[in-house]
DNA sequence: ACACGAATTGGAATAATTCTTGATATCAGC
DNA sequence: GCTGATATCAAGAATTATTCCAATTCGTGT
C-alpha cells in the first residue's frame, strides 16, 4: 500500500520498506506512535493508542509489529527489572534513567569520547554485541 | 536455631541474623546455594538444588527467601531481558557479561578509578540509587 | 510451657507474552 | 488482471514466571 498523506498524518515520512521489512499499515502505525510518544511506551500503551486510528488491530498484532521492528533494528526493546517491556525508537547508543518518583524514563547518552567497553574489566576475548545501561533514582 | 556444623556443611559461616533479617534454615540454605553456585541461578535452579538438603521447601518459599535477601541487601537480583530473574551474592558494584554461546554469565567490574556516573550525560539533578550494566556477546 | 508475630506451604491466581490456527492481504510472474 | 506462493493478521488459547492467599508451623520472648 502506498502511504498517501491522508493515511500518514505524522510529521515525518515512513517508507514502505525498512531494512527489508515490509512496512504494513499496522507496522507503520506502531512505528509512528513510538516516534510521537517518546515516553518508552509498553506494548499495551501502543495498543490503546493504535485503536484511535486502526481500531481493528489486536494486541497480538501490536506484539508482532514491535517484535518485527526490533528484529530489524528499527526500534529497541528496553526492559526494566521484571516490568513490562518498553519500546524506544532511539537507535543511538544510550542508557535509560528511570525516575522513580515520576515514573518518567530519560534517555542518557555517554559524554563525548567515552567508550564503555574500555572502562570495564571484561573477560579475555569478549566480543560485545549489545550494551544495556539502566539507572534508577530520582530527580532532586 | 544455632548453626551446628552438621547442619551447615558449607565452608563459610552463616550468621543467624544479617542486616536485621532472621536467618531461618531455608534462608541460610538459599544463601549457601547462591554462594556455592556462582552461576547466577534462577529461583527455579535454587529450588531444584535446595530439595537435596531440605526436600520440603516450596518454590514459593524460595521466592520469599530470595526476596527477603534482596530486600536486605544481602544478595542482588539480576534481570536479563525477559528471562527469569537470576540472583547473585556479589555485592560489589559490577555488571554482567552474558556469553550467548555458552549461556554463562560473567561478573564484570569497572577498571580502577572509573565512576560511571561521571561519564554519562545525566538529566540535571539526577540522584542515582542503582546502576545496572548488561553486556551481551560471545567469547572469541 | 504459652502466646504472638513471622515464616512456610501448597495451591490458586495473575499478568505479560507467545503460540496456534484459520483468514487475509500482498507480491511476483504470467 | 489472474494465480499461486508467501507474509501478515486476528482472536483466543496456552505458557511461564511470579505473586497472592489461607492455613499451618515455627521461633522468640516472657
Amino acid at each position: 500500500m502506498v502511504s498517501h498523506s491522508s493515511e500518514n498524518p505524522s510529521d515525518f515520512p515512513i517508507p514502505e520498506e525498512i531494512a527489508g521489512l515490509r512496512m504494513t499499515r499496522q507496522r507503520q502505525e506502531v512505528y509512528r506512535i513510538l516516534m510521537q510518544e517518546r515516553n518508552h511506551p509498553t506494548a499495551n500503551d501502543v495498543f490503546m493508542r493504535i485503536r484511535e486510528t486502526l481500531p481493528s488491530v489486536s494486541l497480538a498484532t501490536v506484539y508482532n509489529c514491535l517484535e518485527a521492528l526490533v528484529q530489524h533494528g528499527i526500534i529497541r526493546q528496553v526492559n526494566f527489572d521484571r516490568e513490562p517491556s518498553r519500546y524506544c525508537p532511539n537507535l543511538d547508543e544510550h542508557g535509560h534513567f528511570h525516575d522513580e518518583s515520576t515514573g518518567v524514563i530519560h534517555d542518557v547518552r555517554f559524554k563525548p569520547g567515552v567508550n564503555l567497553a574500555d572502562l570495564l574489566d571484561l573477560p579475555p576475548g569478549a566480543v560485545i554485541k549489545d550494551i544495556e545501561i539502566t539507572l534508577r533514582g530520582a530527580l532532586a
